[in-house]
DNA sequence: ACCGGTGAGTAGGAAATCCAAACTCACCGT
DNA sequence: ACGGTGAGTTTGGATTTCCTACTCACCGGT
């Protein structure tokens, strides 16, 4: 992608360059949004952290895989650890904010499960403590219910918004 | 981004193309990893399906916007409804599938609440039903408890994958 | 000491994307 | 007739990506 970040960004600065609205949807985006960012982390949370490693399983291009790299480290989301000195090699992992992105990916790939893959065969099954395979809902904290559009409305707490109401086709 | 996809991609064609695995992560955001596409879900999600709406509040170029409104439809993710002949005019709206990863955008959201806004000023708050400020969880369907990075093991059930084993920094 | 191999990148140019502004086309209101 | 709106398409230049090759540091075997 290319979410518009400056030289030398603060990660303050590069996250509100270009969308209209302040939102913290277009901000995270600007973080992991760019191509490659979340197969990263995928690898990552799966324990593949090695360079090459990377290379290999996501098939990203050595120099894009080394900026995106810089990137995530710099937005705390990895960190880049040795080990071993003598030859130094390192690996990334993922820091306590990434693994709070980990619900995003079982997110992203629940969906794919249903809509993409009409065969019905999962590429992958995650596996929950509970002994069951893992099929993500996302609930209200609150009440504990599953959350779905029609018990959501918008508060824009911001100037720049305008929220039409919903509606579904 | 560019998440390679042939110049005539039926939705099964384009999405395996590049990635080394089988994955639906990766075919997930094969057709909604773009740059845009999300925050064009966002306000089609609002309510604010037109064209000038969405440029208006994403702040895309129309060209690229174009591009990614036919993607999306071509996906199944949004349909493009007629909300007046003469003079034509067209909304888009989320389809069902479209609805169904609004949770990843609430996911993406919280995130950004809690890791980019040190101020801890939202600038959106989104109301769920039970009358409290909607805080997403991703629970395990099968237990309801909520999912933790130390609680998933992953089981490849296709060829391309290796699992090192979970680490975290 | 030499040879080949591995890990972690960097360098350089071609190819693809992205972007902004201008342009189109159909219609409407006055 | 004139200006304005919605929904895009075109154009040409600025960025990014992609691919291949190269580096540099080290190791292990002979």
């Amino acid at each position: 992608m290319g979410w518009k970040f400056q030289p030398s960004p603060t990660l303050s600065l590069m996250a509100a360059s270009k969308d209209p609205r302040p939102c913290s949807i277009a901000d995270t985006l600007a973080v992991v949004g760019e191509k490659y960012s979340l197969l990263v982390l995928r690898e990552v949370c799966l324990g593949n952290g090695r360079f090459d490693q990377l290379v290999r399983n996501i098939g990203a291009p050595r120099d894009i895989l080394a900026t995106r790299l810089r990137r995530l480290v710099d937005a705390g989301i990895l960190v880049k650890q040795p080990y071993s000195e003598r030859p130094q090699r390192f690996e990334y992992r993922p820091t306590r904010a990434g693994l709070e992105l980990e619900p995003v990916l079982m997110t992203l790939m629940a969906w794919g499960d249903r809509h993409l893959r009409t065969d019905g065969d999962r590429p992958m099954v995650v596996e929950h403590s509970c002994g069951r395979a893992l099929a993500p809902v996302v609930t209200c904290r609150a009440c504990g219910d599953e959350v779905r559009h029609e018990d959501l409305r918008a508060h824009p707490q911001a100037p720049g918004w305008t929220v039409t109401g919903p509606a579904v086709a």
